[in-house]
DNA sequence: TTTCACTCTGGGGTTTCCCCCAGTTGATCC
DNA sequence: GGATCAACTGGGGGAAACCCCAGAGTGAAA
């Protein structure tokens, strides 16, 4: 029963599968890589029982590392195991992995027996979520709170400093679509707007970023890649595919 | 010879432990603390010679901890093991570290030989930074790229969603004050204003906040604390102290 | 089939943000 | 004593962002 760790850090492997070695008797031989493309590869070659993703790392995601391995090898365990509880990576997760699949995800905050836990879960075939992970699933599919994926294009715009009028000439819409976007984001992410409230407080546009840098609906390096891929024109990254 | 150990996970509190216990032979004692309350406690106890604090950790950052550590023991020699190389880290640390104190900043990317390197450096008298560091210390000595207070200031508030109106209300400034605040914060991060350039690519608010973010100058936490001292009515925290 | 939510469209407003200009103060440095 | 710089002040103007309204098309669920 072979299982591949995949992390950049090499502390964190030696950690990982110190751990595995320790309290999971049944493993067989246990593989390593160092960033997503590498684990594509192993696990294509490998056919690896079970297999533990970091999400950062370099040239491909533990996220988007998953999503190929699972395309190949649909009975494959998989674990996300991240620092990060960001709700950008929920959805992308929740876009990418087959509703009958069997995974987890796993904060790195958790303690050596939460991820045994984890690891035995997957391998009977069962999925686990880390504790602080549900609270974002639940505000995912909430519909009063979750952003669909127009109000969240816009989001990732703003958030990156466009204006209006660059926005639409990015994603062929008129500038009145695009302040119909921002105006449903920012009423679902509660903002007081000029009329209500005593004063005004805030100036929506940074507020609605602020928010939801707290919130994990956006991070830094997700944006990086959205910067990219806007200015390589091409455009309705969360609707295609 | 005592050293103290800071840092809010266990797992990273236990490999550096080990990882001094290998490779500095004429250690003594190693304490842990697992906050930065517990570590100033200790340190004032325990006279340790060396400190190694984790920036993020409850109650008190490693670096309000450092400021107090060495407000009551000037000689003791400090590590700051971060995960961030945030320049709003640096910042705070060069304000608050006195010019002729001993002490180190190593991320925690770093190899196990560049922990042991940075060590020994802090105990046989001199300072260790880290490289990737270095880089970041240049940009805020330089006087065309790096933000006064005053900027600083405004650049913070913009990042929560504040108007100018609000800024000068919370600041004790005029609403011009503020504008003129932004306008030189623009031109330092270097962002094409409505005149220059092609189109008008860009709003000048958000992008600020973007670069603001990439470059670290701001972070997460950061702004939670600036929040609470905002929403207090306290002011000025830069500045003060 | 009818609902419903989502999205884009349009007209016609107000306010905030950013622009240009110029002038005063205070601190620091040679 | 000038020179420099950071910081706040002021007027006046333009453009972007946000406000209200209402309508119409889509696709999915009831």
């Amino acid at each position: 029963m072979t299982i591949l760790i995949a992390d950049d850090e090499e502390r964190d492997r030696s950690w990982l599968k110190d751990l595995l070695v320790k309290n999971v008797p049944e493993e067989g031989p246990i593989h390593e890589a160092s960033d997503g493309q590498a684990a594509v590869e192993m696990a294509v070659k490998l056919k690896p029982k079970l297999v533990c993703l970091d999400i950062k790392m370099p040239h491909l995601s533990g996220i988007k590392a998953a999503e190929q391995i699972l395309a190949e090898l649909p009975r494959t365990g998989v674990i996300i195991l991240s620092n990060f509880s960001d709700e950008v990576y929920v959805r992308q997760l929740w876009k990418v992995v087959p509703g009958d699949s069997v995974f987890g995800y796993v904060l790195k905050s958790a303690s050596n027996e939460q991820v045994v836990e984890a690891v035995r879960a997957i391998l009977s075939g069962d999925c686990w979520i880390h504790p602080g992970i549900s609270r974002v699933i639940q505000r995912t599919q909430n519909r009063a709170t979750s952003l669909t994926a127009a109000e969240f294009e816009a989001l990732v715009c703003i958030a990156l400093g466009l204006t209006d009028s660059s926005i639409a000439r990015r994603l062929y819409l008129t500038e009145k679509a695009v302040q119909s976007r921002l105006k449903s984001l920012y009423s679902k992410l509660a903002i007081p707007g000029r009329g209500e409230q005593q004063d005004t407080e805030y100036n929506q546009r940074c507020r609605a970023v602020y928010l939801s840098y707290r919130r994990g609906l956006i991070n830094q390096s997700e944006l990086d890649d959205w910067e990219q891929k806007l200015f390589d024109g091409k455009v309705g990254g969360e609707k295609q595919q």
